[in-house]
DNA sequence: AAGTAATAGTATACGATGTACAGTGTCCCG
DNA sequence: CGGGACACTGTACATCGTATACTATTACTT
């Protein structure tokens, strides 16, 4: 908490010893550029970068867990579009779920950090702020907002693994998306051939029902699928809760015959 | 994939060479035990488990990925409760959903294993099949579907990773969440005294406007939180299905102005 | 029946990882 | 000007997946 909303401390000034050499916010970002090439962070790396010992960095952090917290609270600076509350307000929440989404495809390494026992760092707390500030606008109460804003979090971090996680089994595998379905799905031709015939809702759910149309080239069939996948999921939420606020807060959470 | 669905391999029938003293099933099943007891997975627990050394599995498994593959798709084993289809289809999405989270959240080592290149065993497509027979009731363009099944997929996922994440931060720092969450309390405010005037939307959010009628006692906080979220959340995306539903394969996926 | 080649399982080893512990030199304050 | 707090270093340990070299066992060929 200290170190994440940098409280000044007794730590911080004159006190015996040598000089410190760093500062917590060099360490967090040496860290994260390391994090960023490698895909991970170790101490030992942060230390090499810094020219300094890996014991070194732990009279400013107490353990990797604190200092990746630190990171992640830190990269959630980036997001910060500070857009008008009120005027289209589904297209706000859309673009802020997908601005997230990109943050953590490019620092994948953040989704190690647990929503269990949150980070609450002042760069993620302006986010989701910002996210309700947008939502609330609508009639809805606080505990079904909380729930469906749980929802949502649940979805971009979901989406963002997904992505991360082709493009590094791509980069370490060094066998691309389009070589790796080839080949399983001959492999999966070979061992079951009756695939069909015990599956058909899942073949039926494979059919292309439409136009092939990439729009972003560049990216991978996993990326397209799951940004698609995201975006459906949102406006479905989002119609939803805005028929949830017309009935205002009664009985959702049972849906009993 | 050959192990996956175990077809008959070359490797079955005389070779030349000692007797195999394990088969890939018991390897399979002593890993999940092992894992289940410890949180996780190491070759060298499950070797000793199976009174044999290390690297004896190498000539079973080709490494520990795959191994986490098949202990993946084993448990999904579990979760076959074949059900009517057509009679009371949302309560048995609502079902198949809070099952698969009870899989996960009891063998919570299986989160680890990625969407991106999919593991495609039998046991999970079983599941798969079974969810999609459901949905498919509805007049829902199969595009459509599939990715409201991967939003699906990724609320579920992430609901159990909390729920797994809240139980395993109580375990291994012998602090309870209700401790926890008051320590941090106390730290935040004395942190950032001026909290409720920063993030006003954010305090609002936390407003508990519902009996705080827990009806599963020994649950945690996070855990019914959690729970909650995910039922909101389906219900959410399933008015939103069957809404979608009555348009018909139309403009879903840009809500242009 | 004997030789050959393939295999199963073992032993050892390497390079990572986080971090505990003890030591060394530096600086503030009495 | 001394004493104690402190920053940083060096070494060490346990843990991990798995590469490599070896031994012992078996089937197939002759």
């Amino acid at each position: 908490m200290r170190l994440l909303w940098r409280s000044p401390d007794d730590r911080d000034r004159r006190r015996p010893g040598p000089k410190r050499r760093l500062t917590v916010d060099q360490i967090v970002t040496a860290s994260i550029s390391v994090a960023d090439e490698n895909g991970d962070v170790s101490m030992r790396a942060v230390a090499e970068r810094l020219g300094v010992t890996p014991m070194a960095l732990y009279s400013y952090v107490p353990d990797k867990e604190t200092l990746l917290a630190l990171m992640y609270d830190s990269i959630h600076a980036d997001v910060s579009d500070p857009q008008r509350v009120g005027a289209d307000w589904r297209r706000a929440v859309v673009t802020w779920a997908e601005e997230l989404v990109d943050l953590y495809v490019s620092h994948p390494w953040a989704l190690q950090v647990s929503y269990a026992r949150p980070v609450l760092g002042p760069h993620e707390q302006v986010m989701l702020e910002r996210l309700v500030a947008h939502l609330r606008s609508e009639a809805i109460p606080p505990g079904l907002l909380r729930r469906a804003v749980g929802m949502l979090l649940h979805a971009v971090r979901g989406t963002a693994r997904t992505i991360a996680e082709a493009r590094e089994s791509a980069r370490t595998s060094g066998v691309s998306e389009e070589e790796w379905w080839e080949e399983v799905a001959g492999a999966l031709a070979a061992a079951v051939p009756d695939f069909a015939d015990r599956f058909p809702h899942t073949v039926w759910l494979l059919t292309d029902d439409e136009a092939a149309g990439g729009d972003e080239a560049g990216d991978g069939y996993v990326d397209r699928q799951a940004r698609a996948s995201l975006r459906v999921g949102l406006e479905l939420l989002l119609d939803g809760l805005v028929a949830a606020a017309g009935l205002t807060e009664s009985d959702h959470g049972d849906s009993a015959p």
